[in-house]
RNA sequence: GGCCCCAUCGUCUAGUGGCCUAGGACGGCAGAUUCUCAUUCUGCAGACCGGGAUUCGACUUCCCGUGGGGUCACCA
């Protein structure tokens, strides 16, 4: 049974965009082999802690349709799914590690850490913490000394506050294979004896993921790129407790234009903004999906099913791609035009309130010149103005607001050809455009077709505005 | 800086030694359709980072450069 899972942290207002992307494939690979997917929030950091991030981040996920199987507020056969309420579960395999000689306390201060650390760089070296406090439980000892290893013990049993340390071996090769880049080897020299569990009692995430992986019987850990450099110091846990290795893939993370990594600096970053901005769900979720994955027909516009269906963890490329929010929109145009005039009017009445307003006769009539001229949802409220509106925009030309209020008065039958046919002869004879009648009803020089416009929005109406703008 | 990852049009990508005169999509430009705009359609411009090696033959394999990115916290 493949059962993947994304481990968001309550950290940010959202789930991050380049997480959504995680989460999506971590979906994919799950639904095409019938397993599962879940989600376990990762709050192990009280001190960057948001109060109903988690909230956020779980409504986002299924507001983007990528349903899990397990999570914290669903509960599932490994619940709890939040590291917060696992605590006891971490301090045990802390103390293990620390039985079997690979993890030890360390009662070192920030100050100390921080002067050790500005020493390293002052002599050019990669900060490191220089196994000060590395005491092995079962007797052996290392460069320290026995008063202090009795110290340490003292130190335990009067409270003070310590830290478990991951007791990195010397010059070992560090191996594990990436489904996506192949083997990827490390010496265990260029690793730092990372904090495993802090004096908060917290895990952190190192400790955290391997420990729940296992629990929870993770098959595969697919996340960002960014975590490569880490996963020797997992595998070297995994080893330690003897546990079987789960697959890794690491994802290529997501780019600003100037290739660095997404930041909200420099791009919208939470995945709700595009929500809110009226992208589809769907689309980000086909976008996302091309973004080092191309579909095997080159196809540009698919579903989520099509994408279980066709898509291969392998397959992915390990180049870091620039998100495009032109090509999203582009997309994000194409699945709207692809809507049912039905669909399209209830996706815009729920981004929409105001759309309400409207009879239900009028938004009917308003799909079809709606349809290929909306690239996000947003559009409809600046195509419809004229709906909303009880007095044409300023610096309207009166002599032809007259010149239309007389022609539109004679009209007996109302309708789309006939109001054409009227500013047909004005413009003839006035040799002017058909962008003059744009600028008139909406201050722009184009938008909806004006003359079925006016027939949807009626005669009475449409008089109306024209007498108004006259006096 | 150390370590790790990566390298095809501006962007997303196809390409797994000969099918490549390097294909598609977005964007750009030009044109057709059209009552504005949008849609749709047609066409054009546009890329294999550099150097070696292997081979009859390299975009494709290997090495070295160069460039970009990531990571070096009691954050994830």
């Amino acid at each position: 049974m493949v059962r993947t899972r994304i481990p968001p942290s309550p950290t940010g207002q959202d789930i991050h965009i380049g997480n959504l992307y995680t989460a999506l494939i971590n979906f994919a690979v799950a639904k095409k082999n019938h397993g599962k997917f879940i989600i376990r929030i990762e709050d192990t950091d009280r001190t960057r802690f948001q109060e109903g991030a988690e909230e956020k981040i779980l409504s986002s996920v299924k507001a983007f349709g990528l349903h899990y199987d397990e999570g914290p507020d669903i509960g599932g056969p490994f619940a709890p799914y939040r590291q917060s309420e696992r605590l006891p579960l971490y301090k045990k395999h802390a103390e293990e590690l620390i039985e079997k000689g690979a993890a030890y306390y360390c009662f070192c201060t920030k100050e100390r850490l921080d002067e050790l650390r500005q020493q390293q760089i002052k002599e050019k070296k990669t900060p490191r913490y220089d196994k000060h406090c590395l005491i092995l439980e079962n007797g052996e000892r290392t460069r320290l000394d026995s008063r202090r290893r009795v110290d340490a013990r003292r130190g335990i049993e009067n409270g003070e506050p310590y830290v478990v340390r991951l007791n990195v071996p010397a010059n070992k090769t560090i191996t594990f294979t990436d489904v996506i880049r192949g083997e990827i080897a490390i010496n265990s020299n260029d690793l730092d004896d990372q904090v495993l569990l802090k004096s908060d009692g917290f895990p952190t995430y190192h400790l955290g993921v391997v420990v729940d992986d296992h629990a929870m019987e993770i098959t595969t850990v697919i996340r960002a790129e960014e975590w490569i450099s880490s996963t020797p110091k997992h595998v070297l846990l995994y080893q330690a407790f003897g546990w079987e290795l789960p697959a890794f893939a690491h994802l290529p993370i997501i780019r600003n234009p100037d290739k660095s990594k997404l930041s909200k600096r420099k791009n919208p970053v939470w995945a709700s903004w595009y929500l809110e901005q009226g992208f589809l769900p769907e689309t980000v979720l086909n976008y996302l999906a091309l973004l080092g994955w191309s579909h095997p027909k080159e196809e540009e516009i698919f579903s989520l099913e099509t994408f279980i269906d066709l898509f291969e963890l392998s397959d992915v490329k390990p180049v870091g791609p620039v998100f495009d929010l032109v090509k999203l929109t582009w997309m994000n145009q194409q699945y709207l035009q692809n809507k049912t005039d039905a669909q399209l009017k209830k996706l815009i009445i729920e981004f929409s309130p105001r759309a309400t307003k409207l009879s239900e006769e009028t938004l009917t009539a308003l799909m079809p010149l709606l349809k290929s001229r909306m690239q996000t949802l947003q559009d409809f409220e600046a195509q419809t103005w004229l709906f909303f509106t009880n007095k044409l925009p300023d610096g309207t030309d009166k002599e032809l607001a007259a010149e239309l209020l007389e022609k539109f008065t004679g009209i007996t039958d109302w309708n789309h050809a006939m109001i054409f046919a009227e500013l047909k002869s004005i413009m003839l004879a006035r040799k002017v455009k058909m962008s003059v009648f744009y600028q008139l009803f909406t201050g722009e020089k184009h938008g909806l077709p004006l003359p079925e416009v006016l027939e949807i929005l009626g005669k009475d109406k449409t008089l109306e505005l024209l007498k108004l703008a006259i006096v």
